[in-house]
DNA sequence: AAGGACCGAACGAACATTCAATCTCGGTTT
DNA sequence: AAACCGAGATTGAATGTTCGTTCGGTCCTT
């Protein structure tokens, strides 16, 4: 029972890091099966659906990672600027600290995986979140702008932050990030 | 010497077309060379490296383009705040009005052609841009933030927003965009 | 006629997927 | 308790397809 949601995982695992450093071609089945220790056969076991499904699977499992760590840090006993602004700090964290994760996130939206039925399902567990921003905008704490274009602020420039330090092309120190995040969610309120 | 330009120049635009629309793999050369209406081998006439160079060139050329637009935008007359804001607006511009060319940069830098000696090679017709950027920095017109980062605030929202408008997720009205813009500078402006 | 432009069938490598065969092991029968 | 069973787990060689690339030959221009 244990060893069999262990190998689920270790495929997973292994597909993460295989196509955050080499990208979706780049990255065959065979490759995944000989770097997780399991035959090419048994993720066809686990993933009935073949790629597209181990690809759709692991983009659940890390949205439903990141947005349950952000939820986690949210305290609704807060004032909502308050929230606002920890969903803001929570969202810009989590991808500098998950440079893999997010490397992934993002070859996963510009690729064709990527599609209207997959996002709405996804869009389903950002929920909690929208009612927030809703809420803020409907309270002019922040600006008028669509839940989409709110979303990218908040995350667009973290993302893209991860993936040039990952290839290290930036360093980022606390001081700097602390800034950062303050320069960004004073992009965002009124 | 005219009608074999042509046909470089319909090998380039029908390959940036798919890639932006079908990704890289998803993109075989027989079907560049079908809607370019020419044939395959042909393009490893034009481009001896093959689909390597074909990318990279397109690459090349769309950065050319792009940097090309927001220098002309500028004036060098103008003082220094202001040049800064225009490089903001020009680039912020250029990303939502060109969504296929910023779709295909952005599929370029989360893919394994995006290595250090091509951003070596592109780095330097950004340094007008870099100059201008580190006098700001020094007169404390910006924030002290690294090029990188700025490079990211001023670019990075933009093309995650002309990503979401080309598949219809939302709609920019230009009070909208001019709203943003001023957002950004904000994020940025000391 | 000579060299570059051009064609598209053909080749070979890479890859996703399948499948027949073997193994494991918890539960059932004797 | 020993023998047995069957369903799921596991394997990796085989298959069929896709795709990048090549190449022998044709066409056009000078």
């Amino acid at each position: 029972m244990n060893q069999i949601d262990d190998k689920r995982q270790a495929i997973l695992k292994t597909t993460l890091r295989l196509i955050a450093e080499n990208g979706f071609h780049g990255t065959a089945m065979s490759k995944v099966a000989k770097e997780a220790g399991v035959s090419t056969g048994i993720i066809y076991h686990y993933f009935k659906g073949g790629k597209d499904e181990l690809v759709l699977e692991l983009y659940r499992f890390l949205k439903g990672k990141c947005v349950g760590f952000i939820l986690d840090e949210l305290d609704i006993s807060q004032p909502l600027s308050a929230q606002m602004k920890s969903i803001c700090e929570a969202s810009f964290r989590y991808s500098l600290n998950h440079p893999m994760e997010t490397l992934y996130l993002q070859q996963f939206y510009t690729s064709p995986y990527h599609n209207a039925e997959i996002q709405e399902e996804i869009g389903q567990c950002y929920a909690p979140l929208k009612d927030i921003i809703e809420r803020a905008r409907e309270e002019m704490i922040i600006k008028d702008f669509p839940d989409a274009v709110i979303g990218s602020l908040i995350s667009d420039v973290a993302t893209s932050l991860a993936q040039k330090q990952a290839v290290g092309l930036i360093e980022l120190n606390e001081e700097l990030v602390d800034s950062l995040i303050g320069a960004i969610w004073e992009a965002i309120r009124r």
